[in-house]
DNA sequence: GTGGTCTAGACCACA
DNA sequence: GTGGTCTAGACCACT
């Protein structure tokens, strides 16, 4: 992984982790790794790794058993949510670059459907 | 302006200016700001205002006359590629990440066609 | 080496390093100096390097790792077109500057003998 | 006239100056133009046409009669010598300059004898 | 005023 | 250690 976009790392890796989430990579009730797991996987200082659990936990995305682990939030209609969140997030700065391209609302779907055919 | 991306701050100036050439807010043979000019709006060096011109006029969007100021290029037909190859590249990353989301190259119509719903 | 010309420093530079690439001092693929021994060899500033290796890569002359170092072009085919563009442009303002002292095209070729026989 | 070379202004138009005695367009005994029309024709301050008529006439090329002008040397001869030192320097530059790209001495021969061919 | 070059010194990410 | 970017401040030539 590459930290580019200039957001604090640690919300770049929440981010990693909730779309393994939305795609059922980490299901409800399953163990995530541990901090210091985490650590080495994201090429992170511990610290940080201790921070994106903690901000996790906090929004509901896991919970945590003293001694035990890190475990992925069990309840599932969370995870739909996110999804559509993230995905809204996604599509709007999309549309909204392309009307800054100049693109009208009725041409980007043309253009995707396009794109989308090209691919088959 | 702000600079989150990852991305050189001159990359994105570029493509901000190159995005007001595809959108006509500079137009072909206009005259652009001075590199001193730029650097003001941009809040950004004169060095790095003078590298942005330098690699652009590299790159055939604009020209340099010494003494009098650099211009818009005259290349019309360049403007309408531009357009095409940065939407195709803001629609491949969309895509991209949709697909990384979950989702079926089906579906992402379907948001984008209840997006642009919604806004009406 | 010393800056007389009214050409910029950076460009006579890369016109150094280009000679010895056509003539094998830098084979293919072997490393370059760093930025930073660029500077010192040359008697330029830091950035003056960067920005020698900078274009020679955006000229194909070289390639770049970041972290790693600088690297002579692979594509041996180049350096011979270098060398034959190179020995054009010389040899354009060379018998440019004779006709203008008012030599006629034969006398040049005469010239030169002459002086290539004196060496012996 | 374009002042590229580095070396001094003055220099550069006493070696404008030469050529033209060479090439005939000033003849021996000919009027010069005036300090005041030097600096005009060459785009120089007056001092510098000065100096440049006072280091010509220390070196021969010219004499000046108080009150009346500067006048091209009558020594006919001397621009003969003038016209082979010139062609020799030049020579001697674009000789090693081409040792200097790897051009062996008979190679370079050739290769003017080319550059003349294709020029007619 | 314009663009072009250069230096000095700094910070970053990569390895 | 490497290359890459950025700033600050200076000087040049051209108009």
């Amino acid at each position: 992984m590459e930290y580019n976009s200039g957001s604090p790392i640690y919300l770049q890796v929440i981010n990693e982790l909730k779309k393994k989430m939305v795609k059922g990579e980490l299901k409800p009730g399953e163990k995530m790794p541990s901090n210091r797991e985490l650590a080495v996987l994201y090429k992170v200082n511990q610290n940080t790794a201790a921070r994106i659990y903690r901000e996790m936990e906090m929004a509901g995305y896991c919970y945590t058993k003293r001694g035990i682990g890190t475990f992925v939030s069990e309840e599932e209609y969370m995870f739909d949510n996110v999804k559509k969140e993230m995905a809204e997030e996604l599509l709007k700065n999309f549309v909204h670059e392309m009307h800054d391209l100049g693109f009208q609302k009725g041409e980007i779907i043309e253009q995707i459907a396009d794109y989308e055919e090209e691919q088959k």
